[in-house]
DNA sequence: AATTTATATTAGCAAAATATTATATACATT
DNA sequence: AATGTATATAATATTTTGCTAATATAAATT
């Protein structure tokens, strides 16, 4: 992993920590926990806009807290990184209980 | 643990990560993970006036992130939260490697 | 009781994050 | 090439967050 001075590295994991903390994002990230999924998926689970959906898939792309890969006409989102799962599954231990 | 709907864990996950997600804050639990201490002890490590020091505190004590303990006219904060410790490991582990 | 030290609170403002609405692009199908 | 479906972008409005500056409280000390 990189490094850099400590300033750096607060400011790197408050910009994923601000990734993640938005309730719409996170609605998001549980259903990508699950398996990966395109837009039209997320908007059949999840009451949000298709503009809105997309927007935040957008901001989790640019964190790099999801990846994608295109199919035909689709384009499926994933999480990518493999600390956003854990952080994920802490979260749900200690609020699904 | 407590439980309830997916919607009200999805917002007290998010509530809390909004408390972590912002990097004064973050500077400032990285000091307490180390041990508790007072306003002071951390003005003196932190650059931050005292009253956004004060006021970031109650932030993350409202978000029963951290507690405190007062002893005279000191005030000594420290991280109740287990999860957070573990949440900020984690973070630590990726940004620092 | 007056002063000092430690901490908290409040109000006002600027900046950032989020949502809404409208529009655009890109691929697929006819 | 025209239409439909899936997704993205942009402009704007709204809400939330964070900072500064000023002030307040609470305990300790003289």
């Amino acid at each position: 992993m990189k490094k850099g001075s400590i300033e750096e590295c607060i400011d790197e994991a408050s910009s994923l920590l601000k990734g993640l903390a938005n309730s719409n994002r996170l609605m998001i990230l549980c259903a990508l926990l699950e398996r990966e999924q395109c837009v039209n998926d997320l908007l059949d689970q999840i009451p949000l806009s298709q503009p809105l959906i997309s927007q935040h898939l957008k901001r989790l792309k640019d964190e790099e807290i999801v990846s994608t890969e295109r199919d035909g006409q689709r384009i499926y989102y994933s999480i990518s990184d493999p600390l956003v799962r854990k952080l994920l599954k802490l979260l749900e231990e200690k609020f699904r209980g």
